[in-house]
DNA sequence: TTGTATGCGTTATCAA
DNA sequence: TTGATAACGCATACAA
């Protein structure tokens, strides 16, 4: 048992209390072959006996090269989204052996800048970012010396490199038809800030859409600037107490689900306008609101493959799009 | 730039081409004091030239004692609750200008100590855990040789560490209370598993404050086992359906609360039953769930700040109890 | 104000 | 099967 003020037993310590050579007793620690089994337990014995534990700082500087961890730089651990990416990266970081370093840059661009130049100066193996809207063309000679560098749920600018996104089209595709075919017309778009990738992405497919159902003046049913769920809820509010209120509310993200949740409820008749909600959340099914629902774990855990994976910085990046899929809940209304 | 195959910069490659010595470049780069302007500016310069970032791993080494890492062993980061401790411990990381390593040991006492291994192989400079049910009792020399090493919602068993908890009995109490004071007695009480120590805590607080009350038969309302939705849910049913249907419901945590309310739902009448759950979660106001809440952000936070804060391994480990908050949705009885 | 020398605890090379 | 010795890249007494 070590005791404060004492040094911890090392590698050479073990060496010398078995009688050994160091490289003998970092050949048994490690379990390579040809050392003799009296030997192996002789190491064996010292290492348990002075609690012996390695020093992981020490074999990744001696390896060279890169660490063994992973970084992950998120928007924000506690949101559900990112900590289920965090969840699918972890367990591609486990089954590497690798240890996963969790950041959270707030969506601040400046701040996502630091916390990559702290983890690649911690030598990551591999870096799987959530990327603000800064440009990213900085990170082409890190890409270049071979740290694999990954983008998830939108792509970086300014910088070509393996992505993991959704099909945010399809899946708004598929919302838009379900409330068209439940005979709404009048649907509103509800949406965060379009400096956001997804938003943009999510908001062009659904002028798209109702351009071919026949409303070709969608736009003037798009809002945006809800970044939370009370700036959601006066959004909607406004819609419905508004000249022309919708039948159905298209909510972008699970914020403004949960902002327009709000607002239906605050209004006499209410629960007879539809909903439908990006992203998928708990409870939904007893709210009985439609949605499009993803894999974020899933999303992680290819990000982590990717990032993971040693590949040519010749070749050129790829990315990987992962499906949606629509989980209907009543006729696309509430029912409450 | 640096190219692949190419070695990274390093702090003597920027001294030689700034024709300073190691520990001058040092100097500027570490922004010590001592060194002439223009000096420091040819340093500056040689570094930016060859695209220098210094290596965290070595320095940690060099330095001796901790590195510069954090350690969080989590039950699950996908759990919201867990997020939200990652979260607070992000924070007070990030103030101390620490790193931090998540894992998940998915509530198994073997992947725990694992965890725990291979963090402290990366001598951590501090350690949070949320301890499963295991023996911590081999802590003990990593404590005494200067590692803090916190464990956050339950104690750990076996040894004596610094501790942050919530009032888990005052919680309850008031919950209780609260179902009472509206004229609820036949009160069921809806819970995890007795293994888990926050359940034993809840169900001995229900207990006590049911046999003040004069219901000295209360253990007839219990039911444990209901580890996650799915089986809070069976379980609630199971009550509703049963001789003795109870008028209040208290789930012991969110998974169970869920449960609960589906359980409600699909009986009829469950609307005239009361739910009190603990554990706030996301869009219980809509739901009407009068709840028990607490600061899991807060929580990781304070445990971070125990695990960081220097400390004399002779001075008695210290215990953080923090407050519940109880949040009446309604009387008790849901408002749908 | 600047530099020299040594150590941190491993891994890896190469020889014995 | 084993070992001596040199990296790894930086920090830090101590000297100049």
């Amino acid at each position: 048992m070590a005791v404060q003020g004492t040094r911890r037993p090392t590698l050479a310590g073990v060496a010398e209390r078995a009688g050994v050579s160091l490289k003998t007793a970092s050949r048994v620690l490690n379990g390579e072959p040809n050392v003799a089994e009296a030997t192996r337990e002789r190491v064996r014995e010292a290492a348990t006996a002075l609690g012996f534990r390695r020093n992981a700082v020490a074999a990744d500087l001696a390896r060279g090269g890169a660490s063994r961890l992973l970084g992950f730089i998120s928007g924000d651990i506690a949101n559900p989204f990112y900590s289920a990416l965090a969840s699918g990266i972890e367990r591609v970081a486990r089954d590497n052996d690798l240890q996963l370093i969790t950041t959270s840059c707030d969506e601040d661009p400046e701040r996502e800048r630091l916390l990559t130049e702290e983890l690649l100066e911690r030598r990551v193996g591999g870096l799987v970012v959530t990327p603000t809207t800064g440009d990213h063309a900085r990170l082409a000679g890190e890409l270049a010396a071979g740290t694999p560098v990954v983008f998830v749920d939108r792509p970086a600018s300014g910088l070509e490199a393996d992505t993991v996104v959704i099909d945010n089209r399809g899946g708004i595709r598929a919302a838009v038809r379900h409330l068209s075919y439940h005979g709404h017309r009048k649907i509103a778009f509800v949406g965060d800030n379009p400096e956001v990738w997804t938003f943009r992405e999510r908001r062009a497919a659904f002028l798209d859409v109702m351009d071919e159902l026949g409303n070709r003046d969608a736009q003037r049913w798009v809002r945006s600037g809800a970044h939370d769920a009370r700036e959601a809820r006066s959004l909607v509010a406004g819609l419905l107490d508004g000249p022309e209120p919708p039948t159905a509310v298209l909510a972008e993200n699970n914020r403004v689900t949960a902002g327009a949740l709000r607002a239906l409820a605050d209004v006499a008749g209410g629960e007879r306008i539809a909903l439908v909600g990006f992203d998928d959340f708990d409870l939904a099914d007893l709210l009985g609101v439609t949605v499009v629902s993803y894999d974020a774990v899933e999303m992680g855990r290819r990000a982590a493959e990717l990032a993971t994976s040693r590949y040519d910085p010749a070749t050129p990046p790829r990315t990987v799009t992962l499906e949606t899929r629509l989980i209907p809940r009543g006729t696309g209304e509430r029912r409450l």
